[in-house]
DNA sequence: TTGTAGGCGTTATCAA
DNA sequence: TTGATAACGCCTACAA
């Protein structure tokens, strides 16, 4: 039957062409000593006898992959699918594969993936981190047989990996600064666990805009959850029983924000008139809530394509990942009318 | 220096138990005719000196890959985000991996995208098609050595080819027929190319409900775009321009009907009072939009699921792909403000 | 229950 | 420019 057909090997044109193995392989790939019209014959060879390359024998051979691991807390968030789209198309474009597994926001899964990737002998590594991951022990054993691993957005400061995100208190710090100049005085920050970097220097930047406009900061003003809509939603029943009110919300990301404004509205506050709202990521959201949300632009899927030409970059150089130790993407505030105040 | 370690084999842990390389490999998978002890202390040797199977090597040896392929027209959309979240699931706890990548709705990238996975020797295959795929010819390889395909939402009916899909037809005979029920009776229906089962169904389900009520299908309350915000905005400045204007709006996807709502609202146009919209997925905007909208649920997380397993199941048993021929999922009609006429 | 030995398909070294 | 040959690390008849 038609469908049991035998994979063809290099041997297999080697004999139909009267030529060795070696010389086969050299062809194929693209080999400088090999006489032009040989290798011309045995393309053609190829072509027709329907060969593809076994890359595991390859792969056993060279001892490398041409697989890039990334792991993400989840993939269903609209950064972060941007982010693997710009990882793809850069990887797919230098001929490397891509093998994704989600953390799910677990340490202990992404310890597991950590190892299911070590496995896969993945050439590279890119990692945004977990929600309550604690250390990175998980990747050493990388570092030891020097696979490179970068991080991505959810960082750690560490010598051995390099770190590509934003300037998150910049961004925060211009937010917060935005909102106070709106007439905001007291400003709700609410954000997520401060192990990662992202929400912690947010915090950081929060504090810093508050002041440098001589406004002391109130505990009672900073709300912790996981930004989801729905935790989101609850900490906006809390913000509606609070007296005074606050007059303005900065959320760590636009579904939390968006979730306030909601329930906010539905409570009769007046947005921006009441409480002027921010958020974070400029997801598509920001523009279909009423009023649109002003927020932080940051391109998931230029930080995706960034990420992976670093880590190709090196595989292909093997030098110069030890110099490049972070980098930080371009952030720009987007004002809308969640913050617009009337003056 | 401690980076530079070898890698530990199968050998090195035999010689050092003086036992043969064949029973550390068996030992490792858990054979049943090794002595418990000698799998102890192999297993344990193994742990300690950090060995890690070279799956290049098993996989050349035994002639498949354990990973599994995902070819999608884009990555970065939250219907194919859940999707591919909960393949990644259903692989990960099935020992699996997963390989990803995205033809950017076109064909010629699909085709590359194909190529790429036979010779990554997938050992399954998972497709979304494009938007201008016009055959599939460039799956075939896969049929030829038995590498099990299976498409889901954009599928394409063929007999080798196992599909996973919700009943576009009656999801959009419901919700056309829903408007009708609340006094539309001029609906344009914006949909994309008609190539795609998922549009021609929507498509054939919208004029069914017409004809169900009498009501001809009118050729010029067609608009075929490829149903993004921006592509849908200018539709929606020619529905400005008809005279008499519809009454309803049926798109063919929430970012459409989103985009549209927007533009005809900034017109005066009321909605639902003047024009009642629907949409189609249930995307996270639906909610946001002002009125929500009405629109179509379907779990992208589950079919992904669904598909996973049904590809899993296959490649464990090897029996019952032949019969699965397709696999339709449930989905619901979710109704919102955006079509809640006032009686 | 364990060991021997050959081969999976490729690449790289060395020699011709 | 080409060829012979030996790995790469694992798995599995087959034999013991």
């Amino acid at each position: 039957m038609p469908g049991s057909e035998k994979e063809i090997t290099i041997y297999d044109i080697a004999k139909k062409l009267n030529v060795s193995a070696a010389t086969v392989s050299r062809a194929l790939q693209n080999h400088l000593r090999v006489n032009k019209n040989t290798k011309k014959m045995i393309v053609k060879a190829a072509e027709e006898m329907g060969y593809r390359s076994n890359s595991f024998a390859s792969n056993l051979r060279r001892k490398n992959s041409n697989i890039i691991g990334v792991i993400v807390p989840r993939l269903n968030s609209s950064f972060t699918s941007d982010v693997i789209a710009g990882i793809e198309k850069v990887v797919n474009d230098n001929d490397y594969n891509l093998i994704i597994s989600q953390s799910l926001e677990t340490m202990k899964k992404e310890i597991n993936n950590a190892k299911a990737m070590l496995n896969n002998r993945v050439d590279g590594l890119l990692v945004s981190l977990a929600y309550d991951t604690i250390n990175v022990e998980h990747f050493e054993p990388f570092i030891k047989r020097r696979i490179p691993v970068i991080f991505f957005d959810r960082v750690v400061e560490h010598d051995h990996y390099p770190q590509i995100y934003i300037d998150n208190f910049k961004a925060a710090y211009e937010i917060t600064g935005h909102l106070i100049e709106q007439g905001c005085t007291r400003i709700v920050h609410i954000t997520a666990n401060v192990l990662r970097n992202v929400y912690s220097e947010r915090l950081r930047g929060y504090k810093a805009a508050l002041e440098k406009h001589g406004i002391q900061f109130d505990e009672s003003l900073l709300f912790i959850n996981d930004l989801s809509a729905n935790a989101s939603a609850i900490t906006a029943q809390e913000i509606l029983k609070m007296n005074p009110l606050p007059d303005g919300l900065f959320c760590a990301n636009d579904a939390s924000a968006v979730s306030c404004i909601q329930v906010l509205k539905k409570a009769g506050i007046k947005i921006p008139g009441d409480i002027a709202v921010a958020g974070f990521n400029n997801d598509p959201v920001s523009c279909v809530i009423e009023p649109n949300l002003t927020t932080i632009n940051y391109k998931g899927f230029e930080m995706g394509e960034v990420a992976a030409n670093l880590l190709i970059n090196h595989l292909v150089n093997k030098n110069d990942l030890q110099q490049t130790h972070s980098l930080i993407l371009r952030s720009e505030l987007i004002i809308r009318e969640s913050s617009a105040r009337e003056k």
